[in-house]
RNA sequence: CGGGGUAUAGCGCAGUCUGGUAGCGCGUCUGCUUUGGGAGCAGAAGGUCGCAGGUUCGAAUCCUGCUGCCCCGACCA
């Protein structure tokens, strides 16, 4: 697999890294892990003993003691390598579930200038939860909360005709809003990283094309990212508008009360070759994900949540993982984005716009997917797919069974962590259960003395004693 | 933004009431023994007690002001 982070070689790099590199985007969310597999020792994973007293929830608790990342202020956080792997993931995910969808990737700035929110109006609407700041100048500038207004000023800079219509573009970008007060770890933070995709049509059922795909887009999103989300009716919030859907995934520790058909719990996700050129698939499909009754508190309704049969009703806590609008023209008509129809006309752009959290996301999968021992990463997001456990380091034949396995599966291009630190097995056990890769192999004296190795998975706890080649294999499925 | 806490070594805490020059556990470092569920022994390092004033012969401890962080509520991707 190509190395998308590595340094330019100095010879004249293969085609394939060439191409890959011309779609990297931006180097500090780039689409390739910096190195694959890693071994301990030479890792930077400060794993906690005991819980600082700060963190209350699960996941800012076994983030914190995972050695994932650190606060610096009140609702800001370092990643450190480890949840940054996490992190990269999940962006890679919802990055290809987007591409997939047909929106386009950019990037925007984190400052922005005043001027362009006053043209919206929002610059007095917004409040103290902008950070506003001055320049030099004394210029009058803002770290993005969101970015409705640069992205319609981009636009409206380019686009006249409905002939470029549709068009969709998102970025991954950190955003801050200064909430009066962040709790809970990255799950409400005041510096968050976040997808926010806008969609461009030149009328309503063109705008509704476009939701629909992204609605299609964040199902295959967060069914990959292993969770179970469900699509809820939502207030429209201080973006306004007044089509839009809050995708909520379940974990008892959410902060949100939800209530919904048990049903949607077993609804089959989308494929990945579905057509997103097919309105009418996009539109029955958004049907069938809207047609049973599902609402946070905000929308709930008891009497219609009462009539459904009592061992379809499901009322559970929630977390919001995504959110989309559609807006039409709040944004377009007063920042005057304006298309020619065919007609001869011009009309101001009907918009949407689309977020997912994914600083949120490492923490919420955490939330939906844990045990008393720490974290159990689901395969497709997890920061190592498999962790080496040397269990009699400096002992001849176990280093070497290990360093063999370690080199055959880094040259398998399987992700491993392999732990050849000169502990105790209690203490590598303790910690690979912690940061919940997927699979643990477990090599010692004991399976050695008849050529076996144990490989357990994280998930169920499951164990099985195989020959290294077998466990090679199956590590490499 | 209202209410309530808290701040002492990397982490978790005691000491503050009753002022006398800072301690425990874990972690870290060195050595030896150990090695399949967070090992044992021996030794060592590490703290302007959040900051600034004040009272006092003397302040982690008492007084005043400030700041950081956490929790509950209202608000939020």
């Amino acid at each position: 697999m190509p190395k998308g982070c590595e340094k330019f070689p100095t010879v004249v790099p293969p085609l394939s890294f060439a191409v890959r590199s011309a779609f990297t985007p931006a180097l500090f969310f780039c689409l390739d892990s910096p190195k694959s597999t890693m071994r301990l020792s030479r890792y930077f994973l400060p794993i906690l003993r005991e819980t600082p007293k700060e963190a209350e929830i699960v996941s800012h608790r076994l983030m914190l003691r995972a050695g994932m990342m650190r606060q610096e202020a009140a609702g800001i956080y370092a990643f450190l390598p480890l949840g940054f792997r996490v992190l990269q993931k999940i962006c890679r995910i919802v990055r290809e579930e987007q591409d997939r969808s047909g929106a386009l990737e950019l990037l925007m700035p984190t400052i922005q200038s005043a001027e362009l929110w006053r043209e919206s109006g929002r610059y007095e609407a917004y409040g103290k939860e902008m950070l506003r700041i001055s320049d030099r100048h004394e210029r009058e500038m803002l770290y993005g909360p969101t970015n409705e207004e640069m992205i319609t000023e981009i636009f409206r800079a380019y686009v006249r005709s409905y002939k470029d219509l549709p068009l969709n573009l998102y970025h991954i970008q950190w955003k801050f809003r200064d909430e009066v007060r962040p709790r809970f770890g990255l799950m409400r933070g005041r510096e968050f990283l976040m997808k926010d995709a806008y969609s461009f049509d030149v009328d309503q059922a063109g705008a509704r094309n476009s939701y629909n795909k992204m609605f299609v887009a964040y199902l295959r999103t967060f069914a990959r990212l292993g969770l179970k989300s469900i699509p809820m009716r939502a207030e429209s919030g201080p973006i306004g508008g007044d089509m839009s859907h809050e995708f909520i995934i379940l974990a008892s520790t959410g902060e949100s009360e939800v209530y919904c058909h048990k049903d949607y719990l077993d609804f089959a996700v989308p494929s990945a070759d579905i057509d997103f050129d097919d309105p009418a698939l996009l539109q029955a499909t958004v049907d069938k994900w809207t047609s049973l009754y599902a609402a946070t508190s905000e929308k709930h309704d008891p009497a219609s949540f009462a009539k459904l049969p009592p061992d379809k009703q499901v009322s559970a806590r929630g977390i919001e993982v995504g959110h989309i609008f559609y807006f039409g023209t709040k944004y377009s008509e007063p920042m005057k984005a304006l298309v020619a129809t065919g007609d001869g006309k011009e009309v101001p752009v009907h918009m949407g716009s689309y977020g997912i959290g994914p600083s949120r996301l490492v923490a919420a999968i955490i939330e939906a997917s844990h045990d008393d021992a720490g974290i159990v990463w689901p395969e497709a997001v997890a920061p190592f797919k498999v962790a080496l456990l040397n269990l009699k380091q400096g002992d001849a034949a176990t280093d070497g069974a290990c360093e063999q396995l370690y080199r055959d599966l880094t040259k398998k291009g399987v992700e491993v962590l392999y732990n050849d630190l000169d502990e105790r097995p209690g203490a590598k056990f303790a910690a690979a259960d912690l940061i919940g890769v997927p699979y643990q192999v477990l090599i010692g004296p004991r399976g050695l003395a008849e050529g076996k190795v144990e490989v357990k998975r994280r998930a169920d706890g499951s164990r099985e004693m195989m020959s290294p080649v077998a466990a090679s294999d199956l590590l490499a499925r």
